[in-house]
DNA sequence: GCTCTAAAGTTGTCCTACAACTCTGGATGC
DNA sequence: GCATCCAGAGTTGTAGGACAACTTTAGAGC
């Protein structure tokens, strides 16, 4: 296969070549030549495509990923991850919140104000991509560095497992610690941001009287595509 | 030189040798193993340190170069980009506003309210590292996707040749292309996000009647480190 | 129809080599 | 003394080949 509609010609004297692949090959995904979730050709192929090393088409393909646009799979490929399909504000490796609070040398922690067992709203459920007779795991937490709190975090989980000790285990710290206790890894996340302005988000003490956030609307993919978890995380401002 | 305070450890049936590689060299960052802007071994030397291929060692570093962690020189080093040294809400790869705007499908526009030179706030002066008698170049924009604004832009820029002709491109479409034009180009960006609501943000018929915005606070760096160019962009809610 | 296995396909890592670029320090010329 | 030029060392970028580790597919066997 050819590289097709979309020209490539090395621009001498720019930028290396494994960045003019890259955002050529990001022009194509962005353009939609492979489908959401579908194949991207192989190393090999695409090394002979654009006439260049394996090493080359490797250093462009972690950019892309890096950059959230394909997701790389040992020993299967390389699959465009147009998850949602909608706005894509963000999509890139996960990094769990409590986790940048201790990177940024704070101690984190949880405050759970409410934990249920429920029916999805319609929303949720379309998010979740499942049925809306199909029960979730929903939490309301406040998120701490230093004893303070600087989100509220409402979220959806996707399980079906929801015996009490894993409830338990949601309820006692890292909710990734629990995913992966039941087994799920969840790899990416297409993330949008806003600025709200509302009174029903924050609780308690901490409740800040602006009542300005900055939210965090996040779902959370397994690898395979399907979604696992939903909601959002409100900062305090 | 060993790999000191911090130990490594292959970890088996974990995950790739280089994402391993990659998360530990994050820690050693995060935790000012090199002070800021300073020079990290080279790939040479971490291969041997790791005991791992220069392959590995490569690509864990374009992976922490990604997350905007190091900045990597052809021809001369690794350093660490650890820009302003307060909070680092976000330091990636630049990418212009206008741009992507474009690869989402719509047409970005500008228009400009309004454009002066003039001397530098302190909080400006501090921002750009220059003497608060050093003339700075100030703008006022709205930017638009199909003809509709969708965000208010506020920047001050730092150039020595401030002459009518250079005004003027300015004016006239992308402020990259005008940087490209005088031969500066910004690599870098910190960037803090907040949510924010005030009456004095908006302008035109065009000003939201909420007055929410979402904030994208930036400074843009050269390659070397020096800030070229700071200010605000207001995303309309 | 099902399970298991072998084979093919793909990414991960290693090795060696050289090109392209940056930086330094010494030689050269004034 | 001073600036300029240049060669060489050091470092990252790309190439090519090889094999390991993992996934998927297709076929054999039951």
């Amino acid at each position: 296969m050819s590289i097709a509609k979309r020209e490539f010609k090395v621009e001498k004297s720019k930028s290396s070549l494994s960045i003019q692949i890259r955002d050529h090959m990001r022009g194509r995904i962005l353009a939609q030549e492979w489908l959401p979730g579908a194949k991207i050709p192989s190393e090999f192929q695409l090394a002979s495509d654009y006439e260049v090393s394996r090493v080359t088409i490797r250093t462009a393909l972690r950019a892309l990923e890096a950059q959230g646009l394909i997701d790389i799979r040992h020993g299967s490929g390389a699959y465009t991850t147009n998850f949602g399909g909608g706005i894509r504000a963000g999509l890139q490796e996960l990094r769990s919140i409590s986790e940048t609070i201790r990177e940024l040398g704070f101690v984190p922690g949880v405050v759970i104000r409410a934990s249920e067992v429920r029916l999805p709203t319609q929303a949720e459920a379309d998010a979740l991509r499942i049925p809306p007779d199909q029960s979730i795991f929903y939490m309301e937490r406040a998120i701490t560095a230093n004893g303070k709190v600087v989100a509220f975090s409402y979220d959806t989980v996707k399980i079906s497992d929801l015996s009490q000790s894993v409830i338990k285990k949601f309820s006692t710290g890292s909710v990734f610690k629990a995913l992966e206790a039941v087994g799920k890894h969840p790899v990416r996340a297409v993330s949008e941001i806003h600025a709200v302005k509302s009174e029903l988000i924050g609780w308690g003490p901490s409740k800040p009287k602006s009542n300005l956030y900055l939210q965090l609307k996040q779902t959370h993919f397994l690898r395979d595509g399907f979604p696992l978890m939903t909601g959002s995380t409100y900062f305090v401002e």
